[in-house]
RNA sequence: GCCCACAUAGCUCAGUAGGUAGAGCACACCCUUGGUAAGGGUGAGGUCACCGGUUCGAUCCCGGUUGUGGGCUCCA
């Protein structure tokens, strides 16, 4: 078949979940899987490969194999495809019989799984390929007499749905790489074999590679594990344990902070605050669901000498759920907002351990609205339009709004078993969004196990996805403790509970905002807000007597009193992100004033004490971006 | 939890065909008192992650443990 080189009319195609790509540059990552599949299988004769898609920035491909690949391997291999690519070979598609494509690859049980998958009409799950009449597959059900396709090119021949370049030159033998070899799972299921992936970055030219490489290297230094470290933000310690962070003086100044808007910004919308235990008894989780639901998400229980078993909380809801239920509730009382900083333990896998992003101990900026399902619309856009006034005073832009629903595979194990109740929760939801013009977009299979929510969808530095932000529905665990209110007509009803965390934990936000910052936090933010640094020794006096005037005003002010020269000072502070230097020599000292540098590197020269305090204070009020 | 890699001074990293280690920065002290991103000198600092094994001898080779990183699975 003859084919397109990359045409400017390239049309999009999708991968993944809900990611696109140029149909061009597929067509380029997905031949250099081949390329790659018939390099392993020259080279370990006994690799089976299994299947191997196009992904964002390049593609990959599994194999089975008896030994795991190491990095020469991968140099070996990588030469090897970069022949196979000179060799200017075609790529043939040729469409083939049930039976001949099962003796085709009969040595391979796993693309034998793959034939009976295509030959049952289920999704063939080779990696998101097209279809063959060349558009997205989004999802399940293809036809039941699926056409069999290979594709050959030069001695390998693959089961492939396709579609492909026509000829390896229109594939650039410098603009791919090989990037490292991992584990995953057969179909992604852990009770599965183990394969060995191999990931490739692939693009037009070695320019983009290049520049690909360049931007990675740049996000490594804006990683908050690294910068975290560097502003001594946090740290983890060995004998402390896996996932659980200790706050450094600077970190422990982000978190009051944080805590001092949410504070602010829940007072001003009508929340009350409430506090609440790390550990309860095992009969609290039973009652809420958390235990069949959650268990393998929390820490195991400790078992008191009665015999008693108590948890570390994974959530705050049931003890507010508690505070609801201590008296009888009025429909006067709802909407009831309960907010609470609660920190939550969650016995998280070992190797989904990441920075501050993904931690076992954390600090929630959680609270539960309970009201009616009048009310629901209201609250829950009371609460989207706070997300957004916090995203404001951040300066985030780059995030997205995701409608989470259940699945109905997932209906009785991951999520409470009542289909009548979660379209009409998930409906609510999608409802009040558009009502209140808020962009979102849906993914099946995402909601917590207790109902439907908006997840905000944010990326770290090194491209990870991430939720900073939720704001659930809960339908199922009110009835589970009887929470209920009068209503106008005497009635005893069941309220809906609103479950958000608009600043996420305290964990993943900080790990974010030192990636969003590069480290720099705004004025309000920052650890500290001015470094007075003395000329000379003779100025010591002088910056002591500043720094207590800058504090008395509530700026964080400190003075370096240290052994270097001053220019090594300004040095250190810039390195430390400090917004403001206040030099100070002999002329600031007699006009009881401060030379105002900015760690941008801009100087506004000396200006009086008192000028610089009104200037700082004024930002630091009104939680401003610019210095 | 699974696969692989890595673990040397507070940090960034050298190093040894197996003979108990080195630099820069940071730190301490001395000289210098300097006007907007590194002044000079001296010094201290390491059970080479931990536990075993091989060896006359292990930081180096082998095994295990712990931790970290990249993926897989999973979530704020």
């Amino acid at each position: 078949m003859s084919q397109v080189a990359h045409t400017s009319s390239d049309e999009m195609i999708a991968y993944g979940k809900g990611k696109r790509m140029p149909l061009s540059l597929y067509k380029l990552r997905h031949s250099l899987a081949h390329v790659m599949a018939q390099a392993v299988t020259e080279l370990f004769p006994d690799a089976k490969p299994t299947i191997g898609p196009p992904v964002e920035n390049g593609f990959y491909y599994d194999f089975h194999v008896p030994k795991p690949f190491t990095p020469e391997d991968l140099a070996r291999i990588e030469a090897r495809m970069r022949e196979i690519v000179n060799k200017h070979v075609d790529f043939v598609r040729r469409e083939v019989s049930e039976s001949e494509a099962r003796e085709l690859f009969k040595a391979n049980p796993f693309k034998l799984e793959l034939i009976d998958g295509l030959v049952q009409g289920v999704a063939d799950d080779m990696g998101d390929k097209p279809t063959d009449a060349g558009q997205a597959t989004v999802g399940d059900a293809r036809p039941a007499a699926s056409v069999i396709s290979v594709y050959t090119h030069d001695t390998f021949t693959d089961l492939c749905r396709g579609p492909h370049v026509s000829n390896t030159r229109e594939i650039n033998p410098d603009a791919f790489k090989l990037a490292q070899s991992s584990g995953a799972y057969w179909r992604g299921d852990e009770r599965r074999p183990m394969l060995q992936r191999i990931y490739g970055l692939a693009f037009y030219t070695p320019e983009e590679l290049q520049q690909y490489l360049h931007t990675q290297e740049e996000a490594r230094k804006r990683d908050h594990r690294k910068l975290g470290a560097e502003l001594e933000i946090f740290l983890f310690d060995d004998e402390v344990g896996p996932g659980l962070p200790l706050w450094q003086p600077n970190g422990g100044i982000l978190i009051e902070q944080l805590e001092a808007l949410a504070k602010k910004m829940e007072e001003e919308a009508g929340y009350e605050r409430v506090k609440t235990p790390h550990v309860t008894k095992e009969d609290l989780f039973l009652r809420s669901g958390h235990l069949p639901y959650y268990a393998e998400s929390m820490y195991p229980p400790m078992t008191l000498e009665d015999g008693q078993k108590y948890y570390l909380k994974p959530m705050n809801c049931p003890f507010h759920h508690k505070i609801y239920a201590a008296k009888p509730r009025s429909y006067r009382d709802l909407p009831l907002r309960l907010a609470e900083y609660g920190t939550c333990y969650r016995y998280e896998q070992s190797g989904e351990l990441f920075g501050l992003m993904r931690v076992r101990s954390m600090q929630m900026n959680d609270a539960h609205i309970y009201c009616t399902e009048e009310q629901f619309e209201s609250e829950f856009l009371g609460v989207v339009n706070l997300y957004l006034k916090y995203f404001r005073i951040f300066g985030i832009e780059k995030y997205v709004m995701r409608l989470s629903l259940h699945s109905d595979e997932g209906l009785g194990k991951k999520y409470v078993d009542n289909k009548p109740l979660w379209l009409k929760t998930e409906d609510m939801v999608r409802r009040a969004m558009r009502d209140g013009n808020v962009p979102f977009y849906e993914a099946e299979d995402e909601a917590a196990f207790y109902g439907p929510k908006i997840d905000v969808q944010i990326f770290s530095a090194i491209g990870r996805e991430f939720t900073l932000a939720t704001n659930q529905v809960d339908f199922a665990v009110p009835p589970r403790f009887n929470l209920t209110y009068t209503d106008k007509d005497g009635q005893e009803k069941t309220p809906l509970c609103l479950h958000r965390a608009p600043l996420g934990t305290h964990e993943r936000f900080i790990g974010f905002l030192i990636e969003h910052f590069a480290g720099a936090f705004p004025l309000w933010l920052a650890p500290i807000q001015a470094m007075l640094i003395p000329i000379a020794d003779r100025h010591l006096d002088y910056c002591r007597n500043v720094e207590r005037q800058l504090r008395a005003c509530g700026i964080r002010a400190r003075v370096d009193d240290g052994p270097d020269r001053m220019q090594n000072k300004i040095r250190k502070a810039q390195s430390m992100k400090i917004p403001y230097m206040l030099i100070v020599g002999d002329k600031e000292a007699q006009a009881d004033a401060v030379a105002v540098r900015l760690r941008t590197g801009e100087d506004l020269k000396a200006m009086p004490v008192g000028q610089f305090i009104a200037r700082a204070r004024q930002l630091i009020e009104s939680y401003a971006l610019t210095l």
